[in-house]
DNA sequence: TGCTCAACTGAATCCCGCC
DNA sequence: AGGCGGGATTCAGTTGAGC
């Protein structure tokens, strides 16, 4: 399928703050658009939206009354209505939303799908055909799953939820590993998470006491999508916002969010909740500083700053391989016969070890009054000089 | 789609006995058929295996080669029976396989498909669309998962099975609901299952010390599979039977298998392996007791159960350095100049000491009703939610 | 024999900005 | 827009050599 690509999507900023360029202007930013998705999105300018979640309905077979995507009954409830036509139908009903979604994501935009066993792998193989990427497939655990009743099946204690890029070979998309691996006890962020089910103070009633929504999800969910896959004053767009989950949850971790809900009972209480949200001041949201997005130092520089001199020799940890450092940032191995002896830290790092690439901020070491240290160690003083100064 | 249902199939008796009724005389029992799956089981009677356990090739679609960040070079799946032109020459595939698979179940018969993301989305959807009905879908969870290298991603860190009846309402399947329940304290066995992958003595290698089959999958997987959801003396099919895990573990719990392979290395490594098989006695037959997940709490998962409010200021016992809690569990240190003050509890508690490693649990405190406390106090909590999710 | 440590490995759709 | 090159990136577990 051909897709159309919008070429009108703003590049965030290679470095500095994390916070992105602003949305386009013309987004109905923080609001609940009331009606139907597919409609509501063709309203929207294109590639303007940097996240999308969504939690359709799960097309539940259950038995008795069935019902359209669309949530019309169906006229004639015979035996002759078979699943396929149901199938066919959800599926008509995916595929539109998601063309929708589609086009309003910026080419960097991830879109996010929950779902059960009812419905998810319809999504994911329309997801494919549609030419989305999935980049990975979450398993939500309960803590507090329903148990099965009949005992004739396992509990189903998961709901499964698949991230995808906008298109194959999506670059630029934003995944805030760091932040979701100093999350979790510095180690990777794995695609198991573990959860309660919304309950409590957490889910909303009317006065009745009855739940407003049958499937409200947890704000811990959400929030680690957002966290994960969004930075702060982001767009954040929920195709069925329902009780308000997504967007309550954005709006508390600075991004903005846009809500389609066709059911005016649901908007109105996902509105009111919303309302009552307080943003967490910006100091609470800032992304942690990766590696990527550090400002760029180059060893030279560290020459120049009088860091290193030159004619200094640098060695790996065990301090078996030795190089110099020349005046202009370059080193030379010492020991490598032949020529290609001479290139920046990197090159010099990979040759001395006989492989292609090589970090060498890492490898070369110089030596101290405390024994060797990575050179990397220097480029966070100056670093910190940097920072220092733009203050 | 209309569904060409057999005729031939046979009524399994509505009750009875546990173990089954005699396997029908003409089935190949507990032998290896070469060739391809789709003929093999052409020449198989209709209506003849209790359970199919399938585990097809995954169609990964890996596009360059990748290396860890020490340079070495991940042995990829790249073999030629994973490679598909299209989506569509794979859905085709496995229609073709299901389809062959439906012929052969018995009425009460399920079936049992295992992937990953990259094509169960496109199994599951085939195995409605072909009126298959979808008992439950299984997350294997894996305790030591191939991280990942880039950083660019969740860690994928499971697995998913897709347990089907062969037909829409089918009674009378087998799901051995006591012994699953009895094997896991006592309280109903999960949609999610944590094992090992196959490694060390059960990994099946050549003379010269490389893998067999790429994919190998654990025993202790095909265990759970088998003992869940067929009886003593049942016909177990495996149209993909690879290094024979299936076939092997069928064997040792007292069921009859039926694997096909096309490879011949495949197969004559699965035989030796099947061959060397002991079975175990009858009374051994009772499962194994499950062991209980170890409880691993991020300080993240506090915040996120609304335990620890982002803002919120901790300190050390002493109350001399402080740390604001972020919105995504990390901590952002007050006092420390220049960058890098932000990270877990254990990396800011190094850093406010100026140490290299630091327990943040029992460093940082936060000011409760009753002077400070170490935030260890509030794990507890998390604790016995989790106990109750643990296997 | 027992301990330590280095080397190796697993179904993986694994970078990005600049010229 | 394609190529170049800086430089960022890993967890749980097994095996076997060395002491």
């Amino acid at each position: 399928m051909k897709v159309v690509r919008n070429g009108e999507a703003q590049r965030a900023p290679r470095s500095g703050i994390a916070r992105s360029a602003g949305p386009a202007a013309d987004l109905p930013l923080d609001t609940i658009l009331r009606g139907d998705c597919v409609a509501a999105l063709s309203r929207l300018p294109a590639a303007s939206v940097d996240l999308v979640f969504a939690d359709p309905p799960y097309n539940l077979q259950l038995q008795g009354e069935l019902k359209r995507p669309d949530d019309s009954r169906v006229d004639a409830v015979d035996d002759a209505w078979d699943k396929f036509d149901s199938f066919q139908s959800y599926d008509a009903f995916t595929r539109a939303w998601l063309l929708a979604v589609r086009r309003v994501l910026k080419p960097t935009g991830t879109l996010w799908v929950i779902g059960s066993y009812h419905n998810i792998f319809r999504v994911g193989a329309l997801l494919q055909d549609l030419d989305f990427w999935i980049l990975n497939d979450i398993v939500w655990r309960k803590t507090n799953p329903m148990p099965n009743f009949r005992g004739r099946r396992f509990t189903n204690a998961h709901e499964t939820l698949i991230w995808a890029a906008r298109q194959p070979e999506a670059k630029g998309y934003t995944f805030n590993y760091e932040a979701m691996k100093a999350a979790n006890e510095d180690v990777q962020m794995r695609s198991d998470w573990l959860f309660p089910i919304c309950s409590g103070q957490e889910r909303l009633k009317d006065e009745a006491g009855h739940k407003v929504h049958p499937t409200q999800k947890p704000e811990a969910l959400l929030a680690r999508v957002i966290l994960s896959a969004s930075k702060p004053g982001d767009v954040v767009l929920d195709p069925f916002l329902g009780s308000g989950t997504t967007a309550a949850v954005a709006k508390r971790l600075g991004r903005h969010f846009i809500g389609v809900e066709r059911d005016a009972a649901y908007a109105d209480a996902a509105q009111a909740r919303i309302d009552a949200v307080e943003p967490l001041p910006d100091l609470a949201l800032a992304t942690a500083p990766t590696a990527r997005e550090a400002p760029r130092i180059a060893f030279n520089s560290l020459v120049e700053r009088g860091l290193v001199t030159p004619g200094t020799m640098l060695t790996d940890a065990k301090a078996k391989m030795r190089a110099m450092v020349r005046a202009d940032g370059t080193l030379s191995l010492e020991t490598a016969p032949g020529l290609g002896q001479i290139g920046s830290i990197h090159r010099a790092g990979a040759l001395a070890q006989g492989i292609e690439a090589c970090n060498g901020w890492t490898y070369w070491h110089i030596a101290t009054g405390e024994g060797l240290r990575p050179i990397d160690s220097l480029r966070a003083v100056v670093r910190t000089e940097m920072a220092m100064a733009a203050e």
